[in-house]
DNA sequence: GGGTTGACT
């Protein structure tokens, strides 16, 4: 097989005086000859084109490729196509490209099928969790989430149908991310002609690099078949447009008033183009709003064409949808945003950013188990990522509200992986069903707290997923590790299907693994609340959730019923479709559905077989309800939006912690204390706690 | 009395 352009003049080496990693400079690129030919000239304009020959000679002379590229370089759509056309789908093999998000991987295949003439789903396909457009033996290109990938290998381990592997944004250095990197590293010692190529918007290529390189073995390199193992680095040039930063010349201590009069004064300097504003959260958007409205009303002048768009998650629909609509002649939007603009969301015509130095960031204590939102310093390269937003267009301007020197000498390069910041029990079970048996010496990029380890192991012990030997156990170990879902509620699951309430607690899974099923609606908090009542059971939210489903479901699933219930219809369209999955995913694991009707007792205990370590009980003679967790005696309050709030029964099992100041527990159904010792005994009884 | 963000055959 050859891949470079035979006849053409092989590509500069550049050996880097560390280690040997290969840098590339440019060399003359050769055509292609493919497609018609205005898509081709388009093609051949995107910066990563000057690097083809280059790209294909790294990949089929190294086991693995880094390739460093700012947006807009073209990477991430004509790398697999250049692999293409070299004859790396020979054979009936695919090229795999993940992406972190799903709708990154929709639209990089429809953009790639687009170019190459194809119908989506014939040679250029792509696979995300419910949507499977690929033909087997047809599709050649494949774009996937890479938690997909993951799933992909619990049947294909050593991923044999693929003959090269693109893991796109690895800088991002997601859970599925790191796990997949770890894994194709184990899967190239096996697969020596495996390919990987990593994508990384940062020059941090070293770190990765560092990973992929084969431990040196005795004897030269040369003596063994097949490529490379030295990870080649390649790096391309984005094409944005330049952003000029300025800083702060002193650091200020409110950030949200620092933002709001630096809008004001790009408003009244700076030419027309729209603002983009990062903060961490609903609280700072909104206060952040307050205070520009309060400025309309007072100093109309300085705030005049300035139409103010909030923009995070937890927006409904319509309202996000504002966003993308074209600013009028003469005004200017502000969109005031969480880090959801920082990469899964791309506003056009940006032209200013202003950059508050935070974001809510999840960090996990694995002592009490307890996931933390926390407002925390961003990186350096959150920061470039934020800055970048602003040279879409034309050459664009970011205010970063702190000063350089903190950025040069205090700000940390990269972010912590969320490997180390996030319980890592789904994660141990993943390579559990891949036959991975020494969790703790398995090599990552970044290894998570031996601690963080050994908690998840602990707790997949004392669910009856793991044995003395930390292996799954069979069959409830294997079958959790085939359900989609956290180990908790997968345990649940299977233990419905003993106790005959199955058909209602896969509801219950599905609107569980669903954000809310409520829709916010703003300033109307007590409509929702007065609307919660029609559905509350006293057993707790968990049973109030079924109803929200039976109401649905006997609305004939209507939008209208949806909204004068304040339930989410988007949400509940897809509790629908989680649902039907867990249905083919029980029935696949011989677990045959059954309804309990009303006797709501045994699906209470269902909860608790998955849940009894986030059992609580009421302090006696609290005025306050506050509950204290059974397992490690925390401080716990039922959080407000729960139907149990100021209900407060005497024993509680929690579904999730939320930490502001306190520690509010979410999603909440109320049991029997004798429970906990006939479900979990194990649990329980031997750790003599007095219940 | 209250929700950063992604993801799963």
């Amino acid at each position: 097989m050859a891949f470079w352009k035979p006849g053409s003049e092989r590509p500069r080496i550049l050996d880097d005086e560390e280690g040997g990693v290969l840098f590339y400079n440019a060399a003359p690129a050769s055509s292609s000859g493919y497609g018609h030919a205005s898509m081709e000239k388009q093609r051949q304009r995107l910066p990563v084109f000057k690097y083809r020959t280059a790209i294909l000679y790294l990949v089929e002379t190294h086991a693995t490729t880094i390739v460093v590229g700012e947006t807009g370089s073209g990477k991430t759509t004509q790398i697999p196509q250049y692999l293409k056309e070299a004859g790396w789908a020979e054979g009936g093999r695919v090229i795999g490209c993940t992406q972190p998000r799903r709708l990154a991987v929709q639209s990089v295949a429809s953009r790639v099928a687009e170019e190459m003439g194809v119908k989506l789903g014939e040679e250029v396909g792509y696979t995300i969790r419910f949507e499977d457009v690929t033909t087997a033996g047809v599709t050649s290109i494949k774009f996937l989430t890479d938690g997909v990938l993951l799933r992909e290998m619990m049947d294909d381990p050593l991923l044999m149908k693929y003959s090269v592997i693109m893991v796109d944004e690895a800088h991002e250095r997601s859970l599925s991310t790191d796990i997949l990197l770890g894994l194709l590293k184990k899967v190239q010692k096996r697969r020596p002609e495996l390919r990987v190529v990593i994508s990384s918007a940062t020059i941090e290529a070293k770190t990765m690099a560092d990973f992929f390189r084969g431990r040196k073995r005795r004897g030269s390199d040369n003596d063994v078949q097949g490529p490379n193992t030295e990870p080649a680095i390649l790096s391309v040039e984005g094409r944005g447009f330049n952003v000029h930063v300025h800083y702060l010349e002193e650091p200020v201590s409110d950030y949200v008033r620092a933002t709001v009069s630096t809008i004001l004064s790009i408003n009244e300097r700076e030419r027309m183009g729209d603002i983009l504003v990062f903060l961490t959260g609903q609280d700072d958007i909104e206060a952040a709003t307050q205070m520009l409205n309060d400025e309309t009303h007072h100093n109309a002048r300085k705030s005049s064409g300035l139409i103010i768009l909030p923009l995070y998650s937890g927006l409904p629909r319509g309202d996000q949808d504002l966003i993308f609509s074209p600013t009028p002649r003469g005004k200017r939007k502000v969109v005031l945003s969480t880090n959801i603009a920082e990469t899964s969301l791309t506003l056009e015509g940006i032209v200013y950013v202003v950059d508050s130095g935070f974001s809510k960031q999840r960090f996990y204590n694995p002592v009490t188990d307890i996931e933390n939102l926390v407002v925390a310093p961003i990186s350096k390269a959150s920061a470039r990522q934020r800055a970048g937003r602003a040279g879409r267009v034309r050459p664009g301007k970011c205010y970063r509200l702190y000063t350089e020197e903190y950025f040069l000498n205090e700000m940390a390069t990269e972010g912590i992986p969320e490997m180390q910041r996030t319980n890592l029990v789904s994660c141990v079970i993943q390579l559990k069903a891949l036959g991975i048996d020494n969790i703790l010496g398995f090599d990552w990029p970044a290894s998570p707290s031996p601690e963080a380890m050994i908690r998840a192991l602990e707790i997949l012990y004392s669910l009856g997923i793991l044995d003395d030997d930390a292996k799954l156990t069979s069959p409830i170990g294997f079958q959790v590790a085939e359900i989609p879902l956290d180990p908790m509620v997968a345990k649940m699951i299977i233990s419905s299907h003993e106790l005959g309430c199955s058909e209602e607690i896969i509801t219950i899974a599905a609107v569980l693994s669903i954000q809310s099923i409520w829709a916010s609606v703003w300033g109307s908090q007590k409509q929702l609340d007065e609307a919660k009542l029609r559905f509350a059971a006293a057993e707790g939210d968990h049973v109030t959730f079924l109803n929200v489903y039976k109401g649905f479901l006997q609305s004939g699933k209507s939008s209208q019923w949806c909204q004068r219930n304040f339930v989410n219809y988007h949400a509940m369209k897809k509790v629908i479709e989680v649902r039907d999955q867990l249905k083919r995913v029980a029935l696949r694991l011989g677990l045959s559905l059954k309804s309990c009707d009303r006797d709501l007792q045994v699906l209470r205990k269902a909860v608790t077989a998955g849940f009894f370590a986030n059992a609580c009980r009421l302090e006696p003679y609290s005025h306050n309800g506050m509950y204290k967790t059974v397992r490690t005696s925390q401080e716990v309050y039922i959080h407000p939006s729960s139907v149990l709030f100021r209900v407060n029964p005497k024993w509680i099992i929690y579904h999730a912690l939320v930490s502001t100041d306190r520690q509010y527990a979410r999603n909440v159904i109320s049991i029997e204390p004798s429970w906990l010792t006939e479900i979990a005994p194990h649990f329980y009884n031997s750790k003599e706690r007095a219940l």
